[in-house]
DNA sequence: TATAAACCTTATAGCAACTATAGATTCAAG
DNA sequence: CTTGAATCTATAGTTGCTATAAGGTTTATA
C-alpha cells in the first residue's frame, strides 16, 4: 500500500501529534509505531495513518496510560471486530489507580496545609514544618504516607 | 564524638526509617547522608542521629518533596537559629504544586469516568474509549491534557 | 547551479530516584 | 569452626522520554 497523500517528515508528524521528533524515533525504537518508509537519502516519511496512530498514542499517554497499556490499547484498536471488554478493563483499572492517587494526594495536601498553617514564622528550631517532617507521630493520617513515589 | 549507643547496621537503620539498605547507600552516594563509620571488616555502623536524619529524609520524600528540596530542608534543619522563612517557602511551593496536580488529576479522572461510562460494551470498532483516545475533539476539557507526565 | 537554512540522521548519554543483580566478604550465633 | 544471614562494591536496569554531538539531506532562494 503506497502512500498517496504527500508524505510528511518526522518534524511535521511530531508537530501534528503534539510531540517531538525524538519522541517519534523513540516510539519506533520500542515498537509502538512501525518503521517508516524512507527517502533515498534515508529520511523518514509518513502518511495520514501515522498521524492518526501517533495522535492516539499521545492522547492515551496524556491520559496517563503507561506505554505498555497504550501498546495493548493499540493492539485492540487494530482489531475492530473484537469485543471491547479488555479495552474497558484497562480503562477501568487505570481509573481506579487515578482515584487511589487522588485520595493519597489530597490527604497529602491536607497534611501539608496543616503544616504550613501551623508554622508561626519564627526560628527553624521551633518550625512546625521541620518538626512534622522529623516526627511521623505529628501527622494526622497515615493514609498519605508510606510512599508518595507513584502519585503520578 | 564517638558513638555511645550500640551501633546498628544498615539493615536495621533502613528498617527503622522505612526503606531499604540500597536506598541508604544511594543517599550516601548522593550526599544526602554523610559517610558512616565502619567496622574493621568494612561494614557501615550507625547511631541514633543517623536514624533521625534518615527518618526525616524518608518522611519528607513521602510527602513528595524532591531530593533537592530535602537537601535544602536538611541544611536548614541543621541551622536551628535561622529564621524559617525559607522552610516555609519550600513547603508552600510544594503545596501549590500538589494543588495543581490535584486539579489536573481530577480533570483526568472525570474524563476517564465519562469515557468508561459511555462504553456500551460492544465491538472495539464502536468503543467509546478507543474513539475518545483517537480524537481529541471528543474530550470535554483541555485542562487535563497536554501532559499527564508530571502528575506525581 | 550554488549555497545556505532548515531539517534530518545515528549513537550515546542523561534525567529522577531508586531497585536489582552478581559475586565476594563479614558478622553473629551455635 | 561452621553455617547462614547480612553486608560489601560495582554495575546495570527501571520509565519515558530529552539532550547532545557530529554529521548528512532537502528545499528554497539567488
Amino acid at each position: 500500500m503506497p502512500e498517496i497523500s504527500p508524505a510528511i517528515g518526522i518534524g511535521e508528524l511530531a508537530r501534528r501529534a503534539g510531540c517531538k521528533p525524538e519522541t517519534v524515533r523513540y516510539y519506533e525504537r520500542i515498537g509502538l509505531v512501525g518503521d517508516a518508509s524512507r527517502t533515498v537519502g534515508g529520511q523518514r516519511r509518513y502518511g495520514e495513518e501515522a498521524v492518526r496512530r501517533l495522535t492516539f498514542i499521545r492522547h492515551a499517554r496524556d491520559f496517563g496510560f503507561s506505554v505498555d497499556a497504550v501498546r495493548e490499547l493499540l493492539a485492540m484498536s487494530d482489531q475492530p471486530d473484537m469485543p471491547c471488554q479488555e479495552v474497558d478493563a484497562i480503562a477501568k483499572h487505570h481509573l481506579e489507580e487515578i482515584e487511589a492517587r487522588l485520595q493519597r494526594l489530597s490527604a497529602l495536601r491536607d497534611e501539608l496545609r496543616r503544616m504550613v498553617s501551623q508554622c508561626a514564622g519564627g526560628k527553624v528550631e521551633s518550625c512546625r514544618i521541620i518538626e512534622v517532617l522529623g516526627d511521623h507521630q505529628l501527622c494526622i493520617s497515615d493514609q498519605a504516607h508510606g510512599g508518595a513515589h507513584d502519585l503520578g
